[in-house]
DNA sequence: TTTTCCATGTAACTCGTTACATGATTTC
DNA sequence: GAAATCATGTAACGAGTTACATGGAAAA
């Protein structure tokens, strides 16, 4: 449902070809969805049958390449949008981490096995946290807050993270028992 | 698979048939995981052709009740369990927010309604914080980690949120004019 | 001359959900 | 007598992904 959001809002801005699309979302949204090109062409022609876009001409056509699908958003869309728009601010999703799955049953792990592998998992978290940080553009309107979103979330999944691994330590330091 | 990692993780510590692990995962895991009741009657079943699992005698059949398939882990399955617990917790997953599509797209919606809509978000999230916070048991062990992780993520959800409605009562102030 | 770019798709598949089916037994 | 509890499942469906197909043009 966010997909399709995502597919009018871009086409409500401009009128563009799924290859464009799919480079633009790619380039510039790839941090914030994972929506893939063959779910987008069949999203557009999807929304294009329900009367939410309309193939309009192709503004320049180039020659030697292939034609193109340009679509426009109609009155129709923009109402679907707007609806969309209002039922995903809305739904309040409560998310799964597949983590918590493996942190859950920890004791399972050898503490230092359990150790290592949640540093692992730091530095990752840290590396994407980097590397979001060092985005180019997105640097004002909404899309800054969308990239503010998942800072915000990376910096909270470090600060539990770390309590995880203080948690473990001290289980190690209990079963080396607090006797040595 | 954090699903098979779950089942297996459960079993691992006691043997069960499927209707008490749905009880107890409804109960006691619901906040942190979303595996319907089909998909583990399923997923039992799969695990146990796969050798996971093995079909054990019910330790107390209950007379006038329907028969029950109770399983137990077998040391494959051990096998399994260890292998999916390093895969998973050494995978980073990339998460999406839906909401992120509505965000960025924020500016189609007149402020003051894209204020309300915040600020009904901020309640539904603060009252979920609430209900997680009060949620009996927990209160040792790993699955308090777990716990922890969700309340974490649902304040910095709040923290975000906090910042996408400064933003919109700026973006209103700056349209009525800095000249009023 | 092989790779990459442009541009669109399809077919098969996976994973999971929803809604329903069954049937005895205990509780209201 | 109706509803909830116990206990297991199936069938149909939906959403999305992967891998593949196509075919000309430009770049390496």
């Amino acid at each position: 449902m966010h997909r399709q959001l995502l597919l009018l809002g871009l086409l409500r801005r401009e009128d563009m070809h799924g290859y464009r699309l799919n480079e633009f979302i790619e380039r510039d949204m790839a941090f914030c969805t994972d929506i893939k090109k063959p779910t987008a062409y069949y999203l557009l022609d999807r929304l294009a049958d329900e009367g939410y876009l309309a193939e309009v001409d192709d503004p320049e056509p180039a020659d030697g390449r292939p034609p193109r699908k340009t679509f426009g958003i109609t009155p129709e869309g923009e109402r679907r949008f707007a609806e969309l728009l209002r039922q995903n601010l809305q739904a309040v999703d409560a998310p799964t981490f597949p983590v918590d799955m493996s942190i859950a049953f920890l004791d399972a792990l050898p503490p230092g096995e359990a150790l290592a592998l949640l540093h692992a998992r730091e530095a990752a978290l840290r590396a994407r946290l980097e590397s979001i940080r060092e985005t180019p553009g997105h640097r004002s309107g909404a899309l800054r807050l969308v990239v503010d979103h998942h800072i915000t979330y990376l910096e909270c999944e470090l600060d539990w993270l770390a309590e995880v691994i203080a948690w473990v330590e001290t289980q190690d330091a209990d079963q080396e028992g607090p006797s040595t």
